[in-house]
DNA sequence: GGGTATTGTTGATTTCATTCAACACAAATC
DNA sequence: GATTTGTGTTGAATGAAATCAACAATACCC
């Protein structure tokens, strides 16, 4: 397959925050009286792309998403994705020592996610 | 092209975006003790994709992305994205009314004034 | 240090994402 | 109502994304 089975049917959450994003983006763009085309050529794409991002398509590149976060002057959230410092759950399984690869042996420390 | 300008050379700050995230994706499997193989295979790729998401690079699917966050737990932080509640920005632009498509003649109120 | 698993890279293959043209409909301004 | 613009959809063309195999290098554990 040349696209991978998470994009081909992502789960209920992924496609949730993927429409939900994109119906972000298309009220910060009708809140800047922009239309899609305007939009797109800010960001460097064809209006046919920017409808797909306000649908929330699933397998469209992601540097598609985050360019119009870019332009629409919105990227300031992208900071907070999984960031270290907010990964409670990840601080709590860190050890003192954090390898740059995986351990060997070591199954997952935590199977339900 | 088949891949929209935004994709192929992304602004700096888009990039740095990227590169950011995949570095906080790195991070938190690290710290989960799971190996790209074995995350990957709980997303649904290839460990060959994960490492392009790790590396952030642009014109990967963004349901890979997002389907890796949901796989470590970290979605929640995907609901800030550009929401309206957030963008103050946009709510300074908005009239009280908002139009289900942008207005015709208007361009971008940023310009004048 | 030895053995093993993870990670990095490269080239080939196959399928699809993106673009574009053209059309119809909806919505906004006058 | 007339006109203009935004949005939605479809089908075709094409360039690249994702996978895989194989190997090398690195990092881990004993």
């Amino acid at each position: 397959m040349r696209v991978s089975r998470i994009a081909a049917s992502p789960p209920h959450a992924v496609e949730q925050a993927l429409t939900a994003l994109g119906g972000n983006i298309r009220t910060a763009r009708l809140r800047r009286r922009l239309s899609r085309r305007q939009l797109a050529e800010k960001v460097g794409m064809s209006r046919y792309l920017m409808a797909d991002i306000e649908a929330g398509k699933p397998t469209t590149a992601v540097a598609a998403y985050v360019g119009v976060l870019w332009a629409l002057g919105l990227l300031d959230g992208m900071d907070a994705l999984a960031h270290p410092d907010q990964d409670l759950e990840g601080k709590v399984l860190e050890a003192a020592r954090r390898p740059t690869t995986a351990p060997k042996r070591g199954g997952a420390l935590d199977d339900d996610f």
